[in-house]
DNA sequence: ATATTATTTTAGACAAAACTAAAAAATTGT
DNA sequence: ACAATTTTTTAGTTTTGTCTAAAATAATAT
């Protein structure tokens, strides 16, 4: 598989992760920042390697075929993810970059030993899961603040937008993922919600409730 | 630049590392497994970027900024080779071509935490030197066992050959770097030659004779 | 129901990196 | 010196992945 392959493969895997639909030519060309005439190509290529289901006009989806490879390509990416922020001390905002590049890397005992030596890691730096050699991975019961009502408590697992600003604007505000919040108050006209955390209470904007993941802890 | 560019630049600083002439067209087109008609097609792009110095039928040798680049991908190539012996315990003869691969990877961050991580190793696990962030390494002073007279003494810091056949080929006869050896007889047949090891003598063919790096040690 | 708009595909072109076959230049042997 | 051989370059294709412009199909709105 070429370097484009891959990245159209693991595009596609993105875009069908939640709603399980066949994906759209033009959603692809955004994300892949190319244009529609290049990812049809590039679709009849994939499809020629059965790697997706493809009929005409139809949209797009992956064969199991394809479904492990857009996974082996994210265990790669979230484990070398975890090496850069874990082994040489990058920020979790600098990683994506650098694992863009490193996930295309082919050698399979590369990346058992990796795994070995970081400790078979389950997440990576922003909380998404490592998928394992099979492709099997869990994906673990979390909930967007923005979806929880008042009252709810979690702790921060994951980010839904993981890019650099993001990020950044997290780090600046001291929140990591670990900290435990706890929802006291969402302001009806402008969906802002007003958390609790260790060091007192902030309020967040709508766009970052709808960023930040929680895994909920019971309390009776 | 791209993958293959800097392929045949590495190829170029290789091929002329020793001699220092002109490298002919032929020798990289062996060196890169490709034609000779594809070297000059790549030449004249490199030469185009002035990486290299080009005149037709005359052969080509890498420029200043050429070396420069040359240097820096053999940097990277010799640190991940020492993080793939070092961290993740692959074997010496396993690296180089994980190693091929991972040279390309773009990120000045990446290396420089990288060498960091590895505490600024001096030399890769063939005894190679590990050039610094611009350039500069420290040629060792070492002879090939077949270019020294009976009685020297050294310790084995390089090979000559890093083909995964030598080396595994070392490691069954129970050869280190780091190991002292000491030259007790050449055949003048032959010119096989006999060393002193640890644990016992050993007769070499000229062949291995001409691919292991002796440290010469003074004996007074 | 059909006209308008949006999406997707096709057709044709281009740059990168390889190839084969043929031509040109340099080297070698007598 | 010059014929034969070797080396290098040129010319013309191929494959991969991209593009633009135009055509085909699907979706939407009146
Ligand atoms: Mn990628
Ligand atoms: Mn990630
Ligand atoms: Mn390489
Ligand atoms: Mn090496």
């Amino acid at each position: 598989m070429t370097l484009s392959e891959e990245d159209y493969i693991k595009a596609i895997y993105h875009l069908s992760e939640f709603n399980s639909k066949s994906v759209a030519t033009n959603a692809i060309a955004e994300q892949m920042k190319t244009k529609p005439s290049s990812v049809t190509d590039m679709i009849k290529k994939l499809a020629e390697k059965s790697l997706v289901n493809y009929k005409k006009y139809q949209g797009v989806s992956l064969s199991e075929k394809g479904r492990l490879v857009a996974l082996s390509i994210i265990r790669k990416h979230r484990l070398w993810e975890v090496f850069l922020v874990d082994k040489l001390n990058f920020s979790w905002d600098e990683v994506h970059v650098v694992a863009e590049q490193l996930e295309h890397i082919k050698s399979d005992a590369l990346i058992d030993k990796l795994d070995a030596h970081l400790g078979f890691p389950k997440v990576d730096p922003h909380g998404d899961p490592i998928p394992n050699k099979d492709g099997v991975f869990t994906k673990s019961v979390k909930k967007l603040i923005s979806e929880l009502p008042v009252g709810s408590q979690g702790v921060c697992v994951g980010v839904n937008d993981s890019s650099a600003a993001f990020l950044k604007f997290l780090d600046k505000n001291k929140i990591s993922l670990g900290d435990t919040f706890k929802i006291l108050e969402i302001e009806e006209f402008d969906e802002s919600v007003t958390i609790s955390t260790r060091s007192g209470s902030i309020r967040i904007s709508k766009q970052i409730a709808t960023n930040l993941f929680l895994e909920i802890v019971d309390v009776e």
